[in-house]
RNA sequence: GGUCUGGUAGUUCAGCUGGUUAGAAUGCCGGCCUGUCACGCCGGAGGUCGCGGGUUCGAGUCCCGUCCAGACCGCCA
């Protein structure tokens, strides 16, 4: 036997018991005469003994262990002299009678600790060291708990888990596919899928009615910290749906999670936002609702005069309360921030509502202080307030005030990771033109559903067809996305069509839905949820990489194993594959 | 494909306008220590300053190239 118990679990209760405990040596304090140390495994860390008086020869041989050896030790648990309360187990200890070695250990890398001493590259590298410590273990034991939950709702709800193939056809549309060889059918590939959509509409013309599935997607995109090559979606799928009752299902299990996750109850019905409103109001799809600072439009409301005003399409901005005791140094360094080249503005107009009523702005030259003090009102500012100014081309200066606005929310200290501000964005686009291809794009994806009162739109306007489709936005992350489908296969045709596919293509790409669809196929509609996401969201982490075991790199490499890496010259000729690198 | 930031001891970092032998903390090794739990005290070892080239009397420091890492833009239906 191994182990009687772990070295999270021994009480007071327990003195005097012989236990048998195995683990890892996460610190060893000698203090001559006398010797602790802290014995680590997933639950805890429980503190051993060792008195040289009694046990000289434990106390030379103990001498030999280093960090990480994993050892075993049968003792007896005894109540500390000196108690320690930062942990469960500091009112005991163990006087060990024997400890046998099972593993020695060279030395690690980094410090296995809380405040580990190793930079991000070193910890994926050696990431099964990492997964020893607190903060990893702790995120990943959450996304199980919230895995299981997911289940447990949705089980509840009468939805069933059913597993949908890996590799499958690639289609030209949407991301970029991972592409596996065929050796049985030399020339062709399979695609690794993007998410399994296809089959989960499937899967409702086959009578399934209630589908979901916690499923690994894949798209071959450049990473970021919150998107990995490889990810996990909370896959959904409803029969004889309409959009409220997909939104309220899920409504309801974001609740649940929130409840039996964080013990936080929302006792309110998520807010839907259209769209429209949303690039209105935040310049974004995914407005974080924590804070309100809504944008303002001035473009009807500044006399001519500037010029950066009157050749400007757009003139908006928002109030930041109390923000008026800014220097001309804080300003710059705001300037400076909406002209980074990521953010794009040309610069940065101020008015500042100083708190004895007088107004100052950087603009002063061209408008009076009584349409300064318009503006103010518009902007509903009290004295101390702050008013930031752009201008320029409508969807490039909404963009730009967008993250100004996410960045005073955050100097304003008002993007708690502890407050969670859910939001449903819905009525977005059906289509959006792309100048590069010249043609209209699926804004979500091709078998999403017009709205029924836009359907004469399809022929006059297309880009202006409202969609079925929703996104849950939370703190300003989108995590989970998805509409009402269509299931009618001259409508999915007409898509098909809009989105400059030949006949032909349609056919070859995806007869096999449409063929499907001439079979008494339901009204259905679902959802997909970036559960990595959800789960760094409920850890309060920015980056999606430490609620994953193990993760990419920024180039899309596995650190570690040195992944991806070329293959032998023999599994090529299987495979009928020739390389022919560019330069 | 692009922009920005970084690469110096095992590790995390400092090293100013170029100037003698490149520092700190932590970790590691040795010694002392019977109630520690970030143990303490004393001593010690540890460096291809990412790599290549250039400027200079002299380069960790300046310039060019390159590799690696991270954040972002493009991309991600």
């Amino acid at each position: 036997m191994y182990r009687s118990h772990t070295c999270g679990e021994l009480r007071l209760e327990n003195v005097n018991k012989e236990v048998t405990l195995s683990g890892w040596v996460q610190k060893i304090r000698n203090l001559g005469g006398m010797t602790f140390i802290d014995l680590r495994d997933r639950y805890g860390i429980t503190q051993l003994v060792l008195d040289v008086e009694s046990r000289k020869d434990l106390s030379d041989e103990a001498r030999k262990l280093g960090r990480e050896y994993v050892i075993q030790v049968v003792g007896k648990v005894a109540e500390r002299s000196n108690k320690n309360s930062k942990i469960p187990t500091g009112e005991i200890e163990i006087l060990v009678d024997k400890f046998e070695i099972l593993n020695a250990s060279e030395l690690p890398p980094f410090t296995i600790e809380d405040e580990t001493d190793g930079g991000d590259e070193l910890r994926m590298k050696y990431r099964y060291l990492d997964l020893r410590r607190n903060p990893v273990r702790s995120n990943l034991e959450l996304r199980h708990k919230l895995g299981f939950e997911v289940r447990n709702f949705l089980n509840q709800q009468n939805f069933i888990e059913t597993e949908t193939p890996v590799l499958m056809k690639s289609t030209p549309e949407g991301a970029r596919d991972f592409i596996v060889p065929s050796r049985l059918n030399p020339g062709q590939f399979y695609a690794l899928p993007q998410s399994p959509q296809l089959f989960k509409q499937l899967l409702m013309v086959a009578g399934f009615d209630r589908y979901f599935q916690i499923v690994k997607c894949f798209r071959d995109e450049d990473l970021r910290a919150d998107r990995q090559p490889e990810f996990t979606q909370i896959d959904c799928e409803m029969s004889f749906v309409e959009q409220q009752d997909v939104l309220s299902t899920f409504e309801g299990m974001t609740k649940h999670l929130f409840k039996v996750i964080k013990n936080i109850d929302i006792d309110y019905d998520f807010p839907q936002m259209p769209y429209e409103e949303a690039m209105k109001y935040y310049g974004s799809d995914k407005p974080d609702i924590r804070f309100d600072m809504k944008f303002v439009e001035m473009k009807e409301m500044v006399s001519a005069g500037f010029k950066v005003f009157d050749d400007a399409e757009y003139i908006g901005g928002i109030c930041a309360s109390g923000c008026a005791s800014y220097s001309r140094k804080d300003l710059d360094k705001l300037t400076d921030f909406v002209r980074k080249p990521q953010i794009g503005a040309q610069g940065l107009v101020y008015v500042k509502y100083n708190t004895d009523g007088t107004i100052k702005s950087s603009v002063d030259k061209f408008f009076g202080e009584d349409e300064l003090k318009k503006w103010a009102e518009a902007y509903g500012a009290n004295p101390g307030d702050l008013i930031l100014i752009l201008a320029g081309a409508k969807a490039k200066t909404q963009n730009a005030l967008c993250e100004l606005r996410l960045e005073m929310g955050a100097r304003l200290g008002l993007r708690d990771k502890n407050k969670f501000a859910p939001l449903w964005v819905v009525d977005f686009p059906l289509l959006e033109w792309d100048d590069e291809s010249g043609r209209y794009h699926a804004m979500h994806h091709p078998f999403t559903s017009p709205k029924k009162e836009d359907f004469a739109l399809l022929e006059t306007d297309p880009g202006k067809v409202r969609a079925n489709a929703y996104d849950l936005v939370i703190n300003g992350v989108e995590i989970g996305g998805g509409s009402i489908r269509i299931h009618d296969d001259e409508l999915q045709h007409k898509m098909f069509q809009l989105l400059g596919f030949s006949e032909e293509e349609a056919e070859s790409q995806f007869g096999f839905l449409m063929n499907a669809f001439k079979y008494g196929a339901p009204p259905h509609g679902g959802v997909a949820f970036g559960f990595d996401r959800l789960v760094s969201l409920f850890a309060g982490l920015d980056s999606i990489r430490d609620v994953i075991a193990f993760p990419k790199n920024n180039s899309g490499r596995d650190v570690m194993n040195d992944a991806p890496a070329p293959i032998a010259p023999s599994q090529l000729e299987e495979l009928n594959i020739a390389l022919k690198l560019k330069e």
